[in-house]
DNA sequence: ACAAATAGAGAGTAGCACTATCCATAAGCG
DNA sequence: CGCTTATGGATAGTGCTACTCTCTATTTGT
């Protein structure tokens, strides 16, 4: 509330953001950024939402690695907030995977089975479903005698920290926000994670090669 | 041992792999493929070894989205098998991270204090570091009040996975098998632990929105 | 004998995320 | 007031990557 009408201008917009003014209006195009208010032919106000929406699209490019096509996804929902908790994490989900490549049907199923098992409440159209698929297949492919259940303790190991995510979530406040938060937290504490998990391979690597390594 | 001597041609290669002749050629181009032996001005022979690499190479394309110059390092490794288990996952890490693109310096100085809780050994050449970093700027960018503790239960949550993981492959056999091995567990496994993981979410979403949901 | 496959090399292509250039206008400033 | 600089909007161009195509001189299989 301390600083409403500050009228920013699009020069200002690319100093607080690291992108380049040619770039804002990139977005702009593309329709990730809004429009901002036009007060003549070549004149227009943005605002603190506008740099809070920037700073978000280039945390999804640059640590997420999401496309433009997903980002506009992204933004499309949070400017048009009609929709349940449930279903924005939908939105966050498919715009981090990969845009659903044919999944092998034989590890779809094993994958399926494996879900029950966890008793996991999954909706058939979840893309993540196949990408699960996609690695089992991979495994195989490379000559490894796995099934489904190799993933069981990855699947344990991740369940407290899905739980924590969804509910801190959920705690918060606008639907606007759950939905940032759902989306920054899939993203970023997504690439947190791979990176920490890489780090503890390092750790445990450095240990079992012994203090003289 | 059954099938030595087995003169492939690269139609065949093409036919078990998927991908085009004209796309093996490049990766032989590229030398992600070692060449074949030349039997005459335009013939070469391939072996099981080459089927098995372009599957690697396609697996670490596909699933783990790794640019060729990446690959060409894991396969200059996997040719070279003169390193330690240590470096070669070393190797594995470098190729799955991102080009180390610059990194905050407080933050990176906050992510060396929590390894330091944890009691991690962690090389400081790790591009990890950097991109858990990144991570932590990110949040602070998008106005998360946070610090490197955030990610305290994540470090947790995989520390046994990736004790269970280094020791997997200790167990295992050849210096390249053993590299293959943890090119495969980094890259295979951790596209499996991000899939679990957002699967998990969509079950806790589900959860939390009620069976009526 | 002859269609089909091959190695090797070079040029060409598609998709993506920008980036550069123009123009007509508007803002800021001495 | 005049003049430099910034702006919005539109179109075209760029750099990079991972292929893909084309061509030639063989060699193969039938």
């Amino acid at each position: 509330m301390l600083s409403r009408e500050v009228a920013i201008r699009i020069s200002e917009l690319s100093r607080t953001s690291g992108a380049s003014v040619a770039t804002i209006k990139y977005y702009l195009r593309e329709d990730l950024l809004p429009p901002g208010g036009t007060t003549a032919r070549n004149q227009a106000v943005y605002s603190q939402r506008h740099v809070h929406r920037l700073r978000l699209i280039r945390v999804l490019r640059e640590v997420g690695g999401l496309g433009i096509d997903a980002i506009r996804e992204v933004a499309g929902a949070l400017d048009n907030p009609r929709l349940s908790r449930h279903e924005l994490l939908g939105v966050a989900h498919r715009a981090v995977s990969s845009p659903a490549g044919h999944a092998p049907e034989r590890e779809v199923a094993e994958v399926d089975a494996l879900l029950r098992d966890l008793e996991w409440v999954i909706s058939t159209t979840a893309p993540d479903r196949g990408e699960l698929a996609r690695a089992l297949a991979s495994l195989r492919a490379l000559g490894r005698d796995v099934d489904a259940r190799t993933f069981l303790p990855y699947a344990r190991a991740v369940e407290p920290l899905a739980a924590f995510e969804v509910a801190s979530v959920s705690a918060g406040a606008s639907d606007e926000a759950a939905l940032e938060a759902t989306v920054v937290g899939t993203v970023v504490y997504g690439a947190a994670l791979a990176a920490l998990r890489r780090l503890a391979q390092e750790h445990q690597s450095a240990l079992a090669s012994g203090p003289a390594g």
